[in-house]
DNA sequence: TTCTCATGGTGCTATAGTAGCATCACCATG
DNA sequence: CATGGTGATGCTACTATAGCACCATGAGAA
């Protein structure tokens, strides 16, 4: 299987600056402005407005009465076709339904850039279908599955990747994120503590890591033997990746 | 809200064409060689390679041993993101499972070029996750969701849409489809039977239709008053389309 | 075994498409 | 009203791209 990053004789700038503004346009959520992306994306501003006229020519974005962008009916077309082609979500989801059964928070998600963003995230106390694409994108570094997913990285790679760009991490952020990667490394799976009544642990899906899966919002200050019931959480999800794993690649 | 099709000032050539290399890939739901991909989209062959090369760059395709492109990790991205901005299966999810009490399959798909392409296909007999992904693309003109979905569309455009290209309907196939069509607009729902132990009913979700909502495999052979239960299932049917377009759209 | 044909991929270079500057119309704010 | 920001376009220099020619490889047929 092959990873990203060759790049071929003449690779097509258009198409990577094009499909950079429409991830960057969906992960916004909002409809966004071509010069506001262009600042964002370091790029010249009239480019970003062709790119933009044509994703939506082509029905993947449209314009707002006060001529912004945001995603268009072709995303549906989109969804459809990236869902049924991934399948990570329809493997995991019975998985996921199982996990449900320790009343406790289960996501999965995926690395974009420096942040996670979530197919699933919801719980028991809701139907499954309520926690499909439940959950807005989340700061990697500060995430148990971006934790998980750069953990599982090439070093220099993930240190690249959260040093660029003027969002890049600084200098505290990036030692945090160092220990948490070395942590899980060690221990299999990833562990942060947002706060002591709410914790996260995500094992890493695929080896390179496609995505992670989590349970959230675990709460350590009633549970006497802590070490135990983190261990025996990360061992169910690691059983659960192991069978989306055979699901999806068949190993 | 705005539809697709305005051309902006210089659009640009190099991103149609590469999202359309890119959502031919997924479609064929196989590896593909670029001569292949070329001849099938009437593209040049060293341009398809330089794109479907900068795709695997970007990671939204790989490379398989015997040098054909199909979806690469970031396909996992792509569906994450597109799930979560097209929300339109998790509006529908919960009508879904309502509709699953008829004891029949329910089909939530959009249209891809002449093709529908599912979010969800499943019935009771399976949990709701089952269903999500679970079909193959269709030929729109034999579905009763593409039926649905050209009916809304206007009538030219359809027609353009569905004449065009190598794979263009025969005058026999677009006889037939326009009298589909015109008895859905009579209807306000498409009726495709396909045997008559299997008949399917759909209603367009939108307006301009983004996708169709069904139920499929109705076996009328076993139902006295056939008039009568196809005009209860449609009205469900367009009762759930509402609520999801309400829920979508907020009309 | 040899030959043929199809494949994916690249170099080269002409050129068409694109990038970016300048400009415009419009809107919001002070 | 002036200012600044916006999205969009025209223009044109230029460079990224398109397409031809070629290569290496593999599969199938004779």
């Amino acid at each position: 299987m092959r990873t990203k990053g060759l790049l071929p004789a003449q690779p097509n700038q258009s198409l990577i600056k094009g499909i950079l503004c429409l991830q960057t346009m969906i992960f916004e959520a909002r409809p966004i402005g071509t010069r506001e992306l262009g600042r964002r994306l370091n790029l010249e501003h009239t480019g970003v407005n062709r790119l933009m006229g044509t994703l939506a020519a082509i029905g993947l974005a449209e314009k707002t009465a006060d001529c912004k962008y945001q995603a268009g009916p072709g995303i549906h077309i989109l969804a459809a076709q990236s869902l049924q082609s991934s399948r990570l979500l329809a493997c995991a989801l019975p998985y996921i339904r199982t996990l449900m059964d320790e009343n406790l928070l289960v996501s999965l998600g995926v690395l974009w850039r420096k942040h996670v963003c979530y197919l699933f995230h919801g719980d028991n106390r809701n139907t499954l279908e309520n926690g499909i694409g439940a959950s807005k994108p989340f700061l990697a570094f500060k995430s148990s599955i971006g934790t998980a997913i750069l953990a599982s990285m090439d070093r220099s790679m993930a240190q690249r990747l959260m040093l660029q760009g003027p969002d890049r991490l600084s200098k505290d952020e990036m030692n945090l994120l160092n220990r948490r990667v070395n942590d899980t490394i060690r221990n299999g799976y990833s562990m942060v503590t947002h706060n002591p009544a709410s914790t996260t642990i995500a094992v890493a899906i695929g080896k390179p890591a496609i995505a992670g899966l989590a349970f959230a919002n675990i709460n350590l200050l009633k549970i006497k033997d802590k070490r135990g019931y983190i261990k025996r959480l990360s061992g169910r999800l690691s059983d659960a990746v192991h069978r989306i794993e055979t699901d999806l690649f068949g190993t």
